[in-house]
DNA sequence: TGGTCATATGACCGCCTGGTCATATTGTAG
DNA sequence: CTACAATATGACCAGGCGGTCATATGACCA
């Protein structure tokens, strides 16, 4: 946690360090991302972070802890419905939203990104040690859920469509964002309605 | 292209160089893998790395094309098969044969996938640029075979789903690999088959 | 033996890293 | 105006990086 320092900043300086250093781990991985360049943008003396954040690490888990935040706003009113509504809806609803959350805040998704990309790196160890995979044990009851009421299939590896739904929300994501549109658009809908139509009735032609 | 003193070099010496940079390079990206360690590991000299390669890069480079020659040796055949097999069944052979890869060559997985998962850094361009994601030209041509067979749905976005099926090769090799076996197992198939049931049919209850 | 050429070596270079710390500046209360 | 505490500062540190280069070693031929 930053110190109390930080908390005492008038809130333009505050943000203007925020600002600068979620360009900086949105464009970096950790390890690469350097504090130097982060007090330059910010104008700050390099000795003052250190006054503001324990160190380096300090700052990138305040950074990553708001934006699951600001994600989790997105998502939980969809989370709400998981007992009420069909499955494949609802799975709809959450991509959509990850998207929105996507293209509302897309510093804090490309540090999600970023941090996706760090597998086998000891601060991604870290972090799904702490956090112990949770999305993908949302998503493997949600799973076993939809399987009790008869909506999907019941001859499926549950803990490894989990881990896939979870995956193929960040490749649909980005794929969206990065071929299709990078703003609103109504090609959304389409997209997620074409993408969740596969995953109930697969490719093969009727 | 490494210079022709390395080609020179005595053959166990050379392999250790090479095992060397390998596990370097599986174990941290290309940028924060260390021409220290490698020397250090392989016991020669700094010096002496540099008769050897232009720099880093050089190196990298050509573990790179060695591990997708190898690569390219398991997926050949099936490629050749493209015309000929139902989709489905090609796919999962594509499929089967990159885990092969994948179980029989570790390393060269690993150089592969921290490759993947070095998104947004300047030598993923570059080697993207170079080689403008073949694989995804070739399951797009793939699909668009597919559909005039009549084996696909017409109503796909067909590069989306090429982008996804390959993304899919990865997701799936990961798993397999990490959670169900680690060597060959028979559980492979098993899994292979209910991952392409999955393609054709989806997730739905009949 | 002496000469030549390929190879091997590690000290060294400039640069960047995360982090520290003595000092200077500022704000505030008496 | 003083005194004290909070904050701001940038020179500095040790260590790592990729890469260079003068020199040493070794192999081969005359």
């Amino acid at each position: 946690m930053p110190k109390t320092t930080f908390f005492n900043l008038p809130e333009e300086k505050r943000q203007a360090i925020l600002d600068a250093a979620l360009e900086e781990f949105a464009a970096y991985s950790y390890e690469q991302a350097s504090v130097n360049r982060i007090v330059a943008r910010s104008g700050i003396a390099k000795g003052s972070f250190y006054q503001y954040f324990e160190d380096k690490r300090d700052l990138y888990f305040y950074l990553l802890q708001q934006a699951s935040e600001v994600k989790m706003f997105y998502l939980a009113p969809h989370m709400a419905q998981a007992q009420t509504q069909n499955f494949f809806t609802l799975l709809r609803d959450l991509y959509g939203a990850a998207i929105q959350f996507a293209m509302e805040h897309p510093r804090y998704a490309e540090l999600g990104k970023r941090l996706m990309d760090s597998k086998g790196s000891a601060i991604y160890d870290e972090i799904m040690a702490a956090h112990a995979d949770e999305a993908i044990e949302f998503f493997a009851s949600l799973l076993q859920n939809a399987i009790d009421q008869g909506e999907v299939r019941a001859d499926i590896n549950v803990p490894m469509f989990a881990h896939l739904i979870v995956s193929l929300n960040t490749l649909i994501m980005a794929y969206y964002l990065e071929h299709i549109a990078r703003d609103y658009d109504d090609r959304l809908l389409e997209t997620l309605d074409s993408f969740i139509t596969f995953l109930r009735h697969g490719l093969v032609a009727s």
